[in-house]
DNA sequence: CAATATGAGTGGCCAGACCACTTTCAAATT
DNA sequence: AATTTGAAAGTGGTCTGGCCACTCATATTG
């Protein structure tokens, strides 16, 4: 018969097993040594199916403690899938674009959010901002978090990642300048400042960019 | 180092190979001994990233013949998927911010573009719109497409497809009125008209789904 | 010329061996 | 008695090398 595929049988094998055996996310499911024993496999088909099942975010697992069902709220997939999609589209500019997209969707959304205004947590942002060792990446993932969007923090990680990574730096000391006004309209909420405010220091990095050799 | 999790670095690896070899869907990729040696990795090691990637439905492998790179428009798993992922309310509302923040950039990028302004497009949309047969996610996607950028297409029709598709409907006859202006806006390269209207027929869209029992 | 056999190449699967890490618990130390 | 230490067991992470089943192109045979 058509006996291929076996880590797809063990795949199907696992779920109902986790069916039957009522375990829930959090729990630790045997190890892979017990699994393979179990089934009638070799370990590493059934690690074929595990590793499968891990990246689709179903399960997780840490080493030397064990394999665990995992609540899903991952969004790997999205990671994974949008890796491939990127693939055709190598046009730099489009991912710049794009990034640039879910950081002022970002900052809008922190503009709008009352209850962030209130939690006075710019002022540590400017403490930091003095102290020499900033890293721009930081700073910007910061702010995709307080958007409280989880997808588009996922997905702006990901063209980080994958722009050759403007941000992977140190600030600048002449830089300062001008992440300043982002800070101080930030905290006023001022949306329509924070944003021209962000596309000029966004701007400034792109031509420090170009300047520099830069290769991915 | 990058401690643990060796197979997704392999993933990525990968995916950077089929780009700078410019492997297309359908395409054969190298063996897996081939890649084995070639990104030092233990073939089962990397037989753990390519299942990953098979049942993802990203590569598709014939014994005997190859591994062939598939083509991701693969709608199947989407769907599959997304019974995962879908289930948190959180994710669902992000998923929904995440796609408009996609639009409504695109609808940004349009109204900035003079070229595209003397061309007259609308005119045949205003004609469409009166047909019968319009559906909404072909309205919305070529909106997309003429953004011009083709990454945040793609990102857009993941979104789209994962989020139940509110557009996979038809155009009902009161909604029209809604879409009128949007079409208006976008004529006279109007920003901030463009984008009220569209978020005005957005969340007509999102209160018309609540209402009617909705599940995928 | 057609049918068949062969061999190289491929994915599918397995066993066994290390390694790195975490937890546990008994022995040693204080 | 309480604390620290460290050895052992268990776990996932990885590699090696092997064998099998299958496909395909080529050579051989009828």
């Amino acid at each position: 018969m058509n006996q291929s595929k076996r880590y797809l049988d063990i795949v199907k094998e696992i779920r109902d097993m986790i069916r039957h055996e009522k375990i829930r996310p959090g729990d630790r499911i045997p190890s892979e040594r017990e699994l393979a024993e179990k089934l009638q496999v070799g370990r590493s088909t059934l690690r074929e199916a595990l590793r499968s099942l891990e990246l689709l975010g179903l399960i997780e697992t840490r080493r030397g403690e064990g394999t665990f069902l995992s609540d899903h709220r991952n969004h790997k997939l999205v990671e994974v899938l949008s890796t491939f999609i990127l693939q055709d589209n190598q046009s730099r500019e489009d991912v710049w674009e794009t990034r640039l997209m879910h950081e002022i969707s970002a900052i809008q959304s922190i503009c709008n959010n009352k209850a962030l205004a209130e939690l006075r947590i710019w002022d540590s942002f400017k403490k930091r901002l003095e102290s020499e060792s900033f890293q721009r990446a930081d700073f910007v993932r910061e702010l995709m978090v307080l958007s409280g969007n989880r997808l588009s923090l996922k997905i702006w990680f990901l063209l980080h990642q994958y722009s050759g990574s403007p941000y992977s730096h140190e600030v600048a000391e002449d830089e300062k300048e001008l992440m300043q006004p982002i800070l101080d309209a930030l905290e006023n909420q001022q949306e329509e400042k924070a944003i021209h405010a962000f596309k000029t220091w966004s701007e400034w990095i792109e031509k420090r960019r170009m300047l520099n050799g830069d290769n991915s």
